[in-house]
DNA sequence: GCCAACGTTGGC
DNA sequence: GCCAACGTTGGC
């Protein structure tokens, strides 16, 4: 099983709606960015343990965890042209963006913030805290998995 | 809202 | 296939 960050901006989507979801399970859409697809695509497995980021919001950081749900599948979003993610170069005969189900497991007893994580030792090979990365999809080490939900959420 | 750091587009 | 111009991300 493999461990992944997604990040979410919770004015549009946050954990907290996810866990306010029917079966608290959600299509994870909009990804466009290509690195991001891949991983989605390619890399992503149903089981695999989420960390939930909230981004572009006043205080960023990790929030808790959700389960990968589903396969990835054509994102949806991209064929309709009322979504702000709507592109019209991807079409359902050969669809460009994928999406995966996400199921809500947990919410932290408080957010682990980015700047708690970059200050930590122990994360300062996350793909999060490296310079000029804004993947929105990226994977986590079982080390780095484990030192966060062990140490910093607890 | 600013802007640095990336990513994408498209002319050539 | 280069690269300038433009768009986006996301912390601050």
């Amino acid at each position: 099983m493999a461990y992944w960050l997604m990040k979410s901006e919770p004015d549009e989507f946050s954990i907290d709606d996810l866990q306010q979801c029917e079966n608290q399970t959600e299509p994870w859409e909009g990804i466009r960015n290509y690195q991001a697809r891949n991983f989605l695509r390619d890399a992503v497995k149903v089981g695999d343990t989420v960390l939930f980021y909230h981004s572009s919001c006043k205080v960023p950081g990790i929030v808790g965890l959700a389960t990968v749900s589903s396969e990835p599948y054509p994102d949806q979003s991209a064929f309709d042209n009322e979504s702000s993610y709507y592109d019209p170069k991807s079409d359902i005969e050969n669809p460009r963006w994928v999406a995966v189900d996400l199921t809500y497991r947990q919410t932290f007893k408080q957010i682990i913030t980015l700047k708690t994580l970059k200050a930590d030792p122990h994360l300062a090979d996350m793909v999060l805290v490296s310079k000029g990365t804004r993947l929105s999809v990226q994977p986590v080490t079982e080390a780095e998995f484990q030192y966060i939900v062990s140490v910093l959420a607890s």
